[in-house]
DNA sequence: TCCATTCGAGAACAGTGTTCGCGAACGACG
DNA sequence: CGTCGTTCGCGAACACTGTTCTCGAATGGA
């Protein structure tokens, strides 16, 4: 289908009703992602998991990246979002705080957030927060937009790598860092010391946001 | 294997020698990718293309994921890095230009540069050089660290968006959003106007690594 | 000339997304 | 109640996928 996921034609009150929904199919996948990660959400096993075979799915959802894109819009239901005000840093912060918790709660995101870009109806109501907590603020609206790219980027490329620091997956990259090390030729990384850890994602998210808004000499 | 694919132990001399190399099959992963994208490297097409069978590609790369982290190590090769010196902003400015147009003529690269972070012997130098521009700047060690994965990141995240905009992906999102717009409920978004374009990589970069890094007040 | 050692690669296994087609189930209408 | 148009469920099939097993073939050093 051209058109996207999250407006496709409602029935008509006519013909056999249908036993599921699509709602009932996405919290499948969900669940299923969060107890055995991304790659286990196959139409057969989320399928399984409702106790009906997997050409029935093409029911509710065109293809498996439809259903991708309708997990990542529903876990951003998720969002507690306040009565925009106060300083907007503050409310960009408190948005990406949020974003980090069910990010971690909810492994397989990050990855879907960095490679699509889809923005179901819950993430258009993530945009119209951003925008108004940013409503006084003079920065163009290109400008405005990219923060909120800029927010949502940052905060699933650090909770992947928290998550990656978690499970081993660092190890095998520290391995051959460890080896860059001992055969010399790379002084400046020797010199870091043994694996300093990034900092703390609030502090680094913050310093990137007000470089990216709180430019006093704006543009006239 | 545990150990990772750059250093991998070398042939003794003895036996039936190999036909191939590694790099000869990175670089038909590669051509491919480049031709057909990413979701065209499976084995058999590879092998496909070398001649070969799917089967005898696990001499020289032992899974898929290998040849991507391989692949991806690989253009990083195409790095221009110049004597480091000047004013860091400058030095990380370029080092981001040239990670951007690599990626533009390999699009396939990005996803892989978000979703995975293996740093391959190229990827060292790259960490290297990075790290030699900022030797002077009294920031953390952690914090250098960062600003090489924030530079890696956004890069790759820009780039991801401008190819987007160029096929058709981006008419997917902005098809919901105009109907977000028209259903009402969403007055800032709606008083963006008609779909402001991000803006120049160059700047946003620039802004995003100041903000990072060219704190004047930093911790004691 | 052996022969340990390595390589090449066909065959097979256990999956994958997606399409087709048909029988069954239903709401509305007569 | 019976019919009818429409929709749903879903088994079967297709064209792939990554990976492993296996075994014959090739090789260079002794």
């Amino acid at each position: 289908m051209d058109v996207p996921v999250w407006l496709r034609s409602r029935r008509a009150g006519v013909g056999r009703p249908p036993e599921r929904s699509v709602a009932e199919v996405t919290a499948a996948a969900i669940a299923l992602a969060d107890r055995e990660g991304l790659a286990a959400v196959s139409m057969r096993r989320v399928a399984a998991s409702l106790d009906t075979g997997a050409a029935s799915l093409y029911r509710y959802v065109s293809s498996r990246d439809d259903l991708l894109d309708l997990m990542a819009d529903e876990v951003a239901a998720g969002y507690d979002l306040p009565a925009p005000g106060g300083p907007w840093l503050a409310g960009l912060l408190e948005v990406g705080r949020q974003g980090r918790t069910l990010m971690l709660g909810h492994p397989w995101l990050p990855e879907l957030v960095l490679t699509r870009a889809p923005l179901g109806p819950h993430g258009v109501d993530l945009l119209e927060h951003v925008l108004a907590v940013l409503d006084g603020h003079p920065a163009d609206p290109a400008r405005k937009l990219e923060a909120f790219a800029v927010l949502n980027t940052m905060t699933a490329a650090f909770v992947l790598n928290e998550l990656g620091a978690a499970s081993g997956t660092r190890m095998r990259q520290g391995a051959y860092l460890a080896h860059a090390i001992a055969a010399g030729a790379h002084p400046h990384i020797a010199a870091l010391g043994p694996s300093p850890v990034p900092g703390r994602f609030e502090d680094t998210l913050s310093r990137i946001l007000a470089g990216l808004l709180d430019d006093q000499k704006e543009k006239p």
